[in-house]
DNA sequence: TATTATTACGTTAGGCGTAAAGATT
DNA sequence: AATCTTTACGCCTAACGTAATAATA
């Protein structure tokens, strides 16, 4: 039967010429590659070289089977590869989110209750989110609204409400309230990595400029000695400090002010109880 | 790395469920096979098994693996498949013709002149003959009639006449020549494995019924016990007993008078000798 | 003379089977 | 008790490298 090592090393030879220079870079003897090529030609049970007394090549056979060689090399690596990705899928929860926020409960969650997986999570466009769960590319998504499909279950698990965040002397500071086309025309400070909020700004404010900082010490920094509008909600817990000399005033859009679901294929009844877990900490 | 004979282990154990019966099956011992399970699951680098006390069983990894493995032993054993009939090609020349007569001088030629080739030759539709020597699935192909192709040598090699052949009684056989279409009705004896011949009776004479014998002893038997007309050619040398007995009318269509072409790829020029010998032959 | 493939030979590592142990049904 | 996997152990093959041979450029 065909043997993959030793077709790596008519490949090795393929590529070099002699068997010695494929000797030396595959640190084995000469003999044994003269050995190995005459297996391989019993292997494939045909005449694969033309034999000179100080020569040995590859003749027309020879080089059709180098090329299967390489493909049947090739997809055993790749079937390796595979299955590892398999494998690593098969312990992982990968978690696809519209927004940070809800993660930051979720996670800690999942890894308490599936201490043998691994937890994943990135932020993706809504679009994405749907798709990848009805997909099976990713266990958990996160939309900020619900939908109905039949493969799917989605299930509300905790609200985010929108504030705009401004400077007590600053002119909205007077306001009660606010709406993003308020807002409009107004260059903002913005965090990156928020999701999709940051279309949802970029859409309802389309006359805003917007700092965007991927730097979180950079933002609050910027939060302090400007007086440059900035966003928080009530699930951010980090922001203090800033509070205490800026006004946060509720942003009224009903686009801003929403409950996320959690979407996972109806099959996996393992991610019920987190739903419900979920839940109780909201209302607390 | 994988290791084909291994993996061949694998499926086997896959297919049959216990490693007892797996090296009952392929005729080594028990401790073989653990061991090989080990390294494959090594050489995979995730765990392909779930380990009883008392069993193992493939867990859902270990299925994915054996997916690729069936996949990786059926391409082996296809590469070699493949690299054996390249071989086979590489050696042997493949002549389709239209006709058996220009084969009859044709093959040994071709023997003679090609000693280390071997000579296979098969008898095909006249469509068929084109397109295999234009895509390269044969190296020669016999036509009935010139062709123009700008990548397919194509050389007049070899005349052959239709005749006749009626008992001296018959009331045919006063005539001095003959037409297929005024041999239309009658019933006649036809050989099978006489190529386009075939196809043009049929056409020419709808309304016959043609007794086909595939045994050559058969055909000379009935050609002497019966008065049914048959057909000989000015290349078919051993039928002299019987046309002592019979008379021979030429056929005057001008499909029923060919020249035979040898077509092959102009890349090909090993053929033009053959050619110029068959010619040579030809006029003698 | 330097390079290269092949042959011959001796050594050794590793692969296999036997036997035994441990565990399950 | 029977079946099955795993571990332990010893043998023996076969795979490898060294050294020698032969041939070429």
């Amino acid at each position: 039967m065909l043997n993959l090592s030793e077709l790596e090393q008519l490949t090795a030879f393929a590529d070099l010429g002699t068997l010695s220079k494929t000797a030396e870079e595959l640190h084995i003897s000469q003999p044994t590659l003269t050995r190995t090529m005459k297996q391989i030609e019993e292997a494939f049970g045909v005449p694969l070289f033309e034999r000179g007394k100080n020569r040995i090549y590859l003749n027309e056979t020879g080089l059709k089977a180098v090329e299967y060689a390489r493909k049947l090399l090739y997809d055993a690596e790749n079937a390796v590869r595979q299955v590892q990705t398999f494998h690593a899928r098969l312990h992982t929860i990968l978690v696809e989110s519209c927004a940070p926020a809800p993660l930051w409960t979720l996670l800690p969650l999942l890894s308490e209750n599936f201490p043998e997986q691994t937890i994943s999570s990135r932020l993706v466009e809504i679009p994405s989110v749907i798709e990848d769960v009805t997909a099976g590319k990713c266990e958990i998504g996160i939309l900020p609204f619900p939908i109905n499909e039949n493969t799917v279950a989605c299930r509300p698990i905790i609200r985010e409400e929108l504030f705009v965040c401004v400077p007590k002397e600053h002119e909205l500071a007077k306001k009660q309230k606010l709406t993003l086309s308020a807002l409009n025309g107004f260059n903002c400070l913005l965090r990156s990595e928020i999701g999709f909020w940051n279309e949802l700004c970029r859409e309802k404010m389309p006359a805003s400029r917007f700092l965007v900082q991927t730097d979180e010490f950079a933002f609050e920094e910027l939060a302090r000695e400007s007086s440059l509008p900035c966003f928080t909600t009530n699930l951010a817990e980090n922001m203090y400090d800033i509070l205490e000399e800026r006004k946060r005033i509720p942003v009224m859009d009903k686009e801003a002010n929403v409950t996320y679901h959690m979407i996972y294929k109806k099959q996996k009844k393992e991610y019920h109880t987190i739903e419900e877990q979920l839940r109780k900490k909201d209302r607390q």
